[in-house]
RNA sequence: GGGCCCGUAGCUUAGACCGGCUGGAGCGCCCGGCUGAUAACCGGGAGGUCGAGAGUUCAAAUCUCUCCGGGCCCA
């Protein structure tokens, strides 16, 4: 904030808000303005927050932008209306394998045995020290753009506080009989020895060749009486057939048995007949059709006998719906040890699980055949010996997309693992209850992506086999039973020998205690696994402030929030372990509103990503143009759908109207300098039109805003201010201008201070939330004009909205601009210059009379001004209106709009006269400008000129040297012999002038 | 393969739930004007198969279905 009033050129809008924005950063900081701010209301009623924690070791993109910006909207929107925000935190995601993995490559390592080898000890220590690489980043991101939360007192999820909070949730799921022991299936790579998330995996699909063979499995009981009857069975994935333990098939699809070699009968699905046989008229003899359901039940031989222990369930054919016709038989083999799928059908039927592989992927001794070779390699033996058997139908290859390790470039297999899961499957009925409470904004997101999932009621697997996170609070006694344990204290009193202080949760250090079994004394072994990271952030609205532990007793439980915030790449993330947690917990919905905003797309449409390279750095966009300009880019978008963002896009919707604001500012700081009227601090009392019309429309647009902002609306809020800048900027300043202008103080001049310092407070108040920035650059404009700063806008409270709303008067204030647009339009058509004044203006009939009846004298005044015409005349409609306003002196229109208007076609010889006067002012000032000399300073000025323009001067003289703060102001004829040379010379109308800077 | 969302001028968007005057607006573009906010302001103009097709209806951007394109999530 210059005080030049400034006559330098102007430079780049964006760099002016720029500068005006470190100087707003400086102010706060001298101040120390956000930290009062999060203290605000400390009596006032709670609005309860939860930071989504990011993981700090990637720096910040669009999209944390645009979350920062609405999150940071709606919290300022509460401090501003007496809350108190419980709890303004930073959060931190310290754990998981993102951060381990970024220590695996810092030390080039392949493997997790290298972990174990390196030291678990020194590995966790990496990974502390790495989570907060970027934290300073995050930082200088967030206090840039005005995210306003406290960072000094940041939650983090490896805390040990966090972590006794998590222990606590643990232990109440574990009594709740939510925590629970099974299997889940992962991609899992053998030769790493770890499983992989599913965006691991996503990363490393390739074209491969593989096996693509037809197993005939005989069925015990034949379809057809007299000979054996067959099951085609199709698989890719030969090596997973030795633990096979059913064949699934769709029920309502339909299925063939036809006659083959040897007079056997084979079934496959209809569909698939063509595949085996293209050639229509040598396909076999079908001799029955039939439903998949009357397959359901029939036992089959396993393809290898005496290897599975069998039960009832297994080997026997079961429905199933995630059989399809687009591939193989449509008889799926199942083997719930290698896929989701199948895990799934075992769970259901009791089939148990069998897995013939070690942790190396290698078959073990319990089948010979391929002991000791690796799943991939056992392909070919496990082939060539159904080969000898007489039990394979057909043998191919096939290319297709196949997933493998983005680390070692092996293929992948999918596999269950021992895990441990949250029983959301018990409490769908729950969750599904509160979700139908949440304010979900887009609504769609609540019955859709977020609902459909919930009902799936499936199971969070959150057991982790790796080694920076929160640790699995379980031990096990020999004697068969667990100890979940729910804190610290309680860990201590189990735990033989002195206990660590300062104790540290973490593997290792955890596993180095040794705890007795409280019933048997026994020595308790932990489950060795470490929890899944998003638990952890789950857990934020009470792990955060220490829950149950924190200091004093239990208060009401902290959720629901009132409001989060995040992508859509959260809905089975973050919101979503939100959720779950607290309504397993406390039987509550997580958050009352959530907005959820969608991706950034680049220009072309393509989402942006990082590894794609098209994405927008927000930092980079915040030093080209200003926080206010991306933040208010942001609420003009359609932020809940993904659209294009570019720096186009943001200087047409943000910059746009900060620049206009901008620009209304300067013109009220330049010209209070001068006339040092104070700003108002209340609805001003004012009689003009126009005044009024203003105060309207911000009483207006202050309910509107308001209401956008209680009902999470950003856009709605942001759009209103757009259209409340324009309307200030070009229709009542415009209109007002020259009453700025008048020599010292006027009462016309007062109202105009008046009516445009108080928008300015409201635009100030109400631009708060949204362009913090702006506002309080506003808000210093008008009040920090003293010696010291004014107190902050961001610690001033939004009150009600004004008085003054009056929908007639902006009804007839909207007739009169469309009136102001149709005269214009006639003076064009009369081909007269907008400064040479008109003798009149007729209006008859139409929606003009209701602008004439509401604003009186001042909306005559309004069309004189704009239309430079000297009378505006009101006439009722009717008949022969033409023939009263002939062409040869007037131009005319009819409908639609008003009935008609009619335009004076032609100055006369006064009004040309006087237009010229304006011509040679406006000249003056032009070149005033043009030799940088501002508008009040004074000049000595001569002017030389002939005929009508000297007659016009002269006429004009008085009024010509106050407009052109002219003194003193000589008039010479052209014609005079002693005229000097070097004026500067006008050609039409034609004069010379010579020009000095006065005192 | 399944689910959810989106597709209105070159760009950003209003209108869509509750069908109905020539589908608004801003930016950009072209022409003209203005000039004590000046990389601002004002007027005019060009520019839209409202993604495509079908259906319902007296009437569809709006309701229904199918398809195409984009995005996200899941398999």
């Amino acid at each position: 904030m210059t005080d030049d009033p400034g006559n330098a050129p102007a430079p780049e809008p964006t760099r002016l808000l720029r500068r005006m924005e470190e100087g707003v950063l400086e102010l706060w900081k001298r101040q120390g303005v956000p930290a009062r701010a999060l203290q605000l209301n400390p009596e006032g009623p709670v609005f309860r927050f939860t930071e989504g924690p990011p993981t700090a070791n990637g720096l910040p993109h669009l999209g944390s932008a645009m979350t920062r910006a609405l999150k940071d909207a709606f919290l300022r929107y509460r401090r501003m209306t007496g809350f108190r925000i419980a709890f303004p935190l930073a959060g931190w995601d310290c754990h998981g394998l993102p951060v381990e993995v970024e220590v695996e490559k810092s030390h080039h390592w392949t493997n997790k045995k290298q972990i174990t080898e390196y030291g678990v000890a020194a590995f966790v220590e990496e990974c502390r020290q790495s989570v907060m690489t970027y934290e300073a980043a995050w930082r200088r991101f967030s206090e840039r753009v005005g995210y306003w939360l406290d960072f000094d007192h940041a939650y983090f999820t490896m805390a040990p506080s966090y972590v006794e909070s998590v222990w606590w949730s643990l232990r109440e799921l574990h009594d709740q009989g939510l925590l629970t022991k099974g299997h889940y299936v992962v991609p899992y790579c053998a030769r790493c020895e770890t499983s992989l998330a599913l965006h691991e995996v996503a990363q490393g699909y390739r074209e491969t060749s593989d096996p693509s063979v037809t197993l005939r499995l005989r069925l015990e009981e034949t379809l057809s009486p007299g000979t054996e009857s067959y099951l085609l069975v199709w698989t890719t994935t030969p090596w997973t057939l030795p633990a096979n333990l059913a064949v699934a098939v769709g029920e309502d699809l339909p299925y063939v048995a036809f006659r083959g070699e040897g007079g056997a009968v084979y079934v496959l699905a209809e569909a698939a007949l063509p595949r085996y046989f293209p050639e229509e008229d040598r396909r076999p003899e079908v001799v029955l059709r039939l439903r998949g359901k009357d397959l359901v039940g029939r036992r089959y031989r396993p393809p290898f006998p005496g290897l599975v222990p069998e039960s009832e369930a297994r080997h026997k054919v079961y429905a199933a719906d995630f059989v399809t016709l687009e591939d193989g038989t449509g008889l799926v083999h199942t083997a719930p040890s290698f896929g989701a799928d199948d895990y799934a059908l075992g769970k259901r039927v009791g089939l148990g699980v069998f897995d013939p592989l070690d942790s190396s992927g290698r078959f073990t001794a319990v089948l010979p055949l391929v002991e000791g070779r690796t799943f991939k390699e056992a392909d070919a033996r496990i082939l060539a010996d159904l080969a000898d058997r007489g039990l394979l139908y057909r043998s191919e290859r096939i290319v297709h997309a196949y997933p493998h390790c983005w680390r070692c470039d092996r293929p992948l297999m999918y596999r269950a693992l021992d895990s441990w899961f949250v029983g959301t499957h018990e409490i769908t009925e729950r969750l599904l209850r509160h979700n139908a409470t949440v304010d979900w904004i887009p609504a769609h997101v609540r019955d859709g992506r977020f609902g459909n999932f919930l009902k799936e009621g499936r199971d969070w697997a959150i057991s982790r086999s790796r080694y920076w996170g929160t640790p699995l609070p379980i031990w096990n006694c020999p004697r068969g039973h667990v100890e979940v344990v729910g804190s610290f204290a309680q860990l201590k009193t189990l735990t033989r020998g002195p206990f660590p202080d300062p104790f540290d949760p973490h593997r290792p250090y955890l596993d180095e205690l040794t705890l007795s079994c409280p019933t048997h004394g026994e020595t308790l072994v932990r489950e060795p696994y470490v929890i899944d990271v998003w638990y952890d952030s789950g857990s934020a609205p009470f792990a955060q402030i220490h829950w149950p532990f924190g200091t004093g007793p239990p208060e009401e439980p902290p959720v629901p929030l009132d409001f989060v915030s995040e992508g859509v790449d959260q809905t089975r993330g973050w919101f979503y372990t939100l959720h779950v947690l607290a309504g397993a917990l406390f039987d509550r919905p997580a958050y009352r509103h959530a907005i959820v905003n969608e991706f950034a797309l680049d220009a072309q449409g393509r989402k942006m990503s990082k590894s794609r390279g098209n994405a927008e750095d927000p930092m980079a966009l915040v030093e080209r143009m200003g926080a206010d300009a991306l933040r208010m880019g942001i609420y003009l978008s359609s932020y809940t759908e993904a659209v294009r963002y570019t720096e186009q896009a943001f200087r047409q919707s943000g910059v746009r109207m900060l620049t206009t604001l901008w620009n209304v500012v300067e013109f009220y700081r330049t010209n209070q300098a001068l006339d040092r009227l104070p700003a108002v601090e209340a609805p001003p009392r004012v009689s003009r039109a126009l005044d009024r019309w203003l105060l309207s429309r911000l009483s207006d647009s202050h309910r509107s805003v308001r209401e956008a902002l209680d009902r999470y609306d950003a856009h709605g809020a942001a759009e209103t201010l757009r259209g409340l800048v324009d309307d200030l900027s070009t229709w009542w300043l415009r209109r007002s201008r020259v009453r700025f202008w008048a020599e010292g103080v006027d009462p016309g001049k007062e109202e105009a201070y008046a009516a445009l310092s108080f928008a300015l407070r409201e635009l100030s108040l109400l631009l708060a939330p949204l362009a913090p920035f702006t506002a309080e650059h506003l808000w210093q404009t008008l009040y920090g004009t003293g010696p010291a700063p004014a107190r902050s806008v961001h610690l001033t409270a939004l009150g009600p909205p004004p008085p003054g709303s009056d929908p007639d008067l902006e009804r007839a204030m909207a007739e009169s601009r469309e009136l102001v647009e149709l005269g214009r339009a006639l003076r064009m058509k009369a081909g007269v210059k907008a400064r040479i004044p008109l003798a009149e203006f007729v209006v008859a009939g139409g929606p003009g009379g209701e602008a004439a009846r509401v604003l009186g004298n001042d909306g005559d005044e309004l069309l004189e001004g704009e239309l430079n015409v000297k009378r505006v005349t009101w006439l009722p409609p009717g008949e022969g209106l033409s023939d009263r306003f002939p062409e040869a002196d007037w131009v005319t229109r009819s409908g639609p709009g008003p009935a008609f208007l009619a335009l004076s076609r032609r100055p006369s010889r006064d009004l040309w006269l006087e237009g010229l006067a304006r011509e040679v002012v406006r000249r003056v000032q032009a070149l005033r400008k043009e030799r940088r000399l501002r508008f009040d300073q004074r000049i000595g000025l001569e002017i030389w000129a002939g005929g009508d323009v000297l007659e016009a001067l002269r006429r004009w003289e008085a009024w010509i040297a106050e407009q052109a703060q002219a003194s003193p102001l000589r008039l010479h004829d052209v014609a005079e012999p002693d005229r000097p040379s070097d004026l500067h010379h006008f050609p039409d109308p034609e004069f010379w002038v010579e020009l000095t800077p006065g005192a």
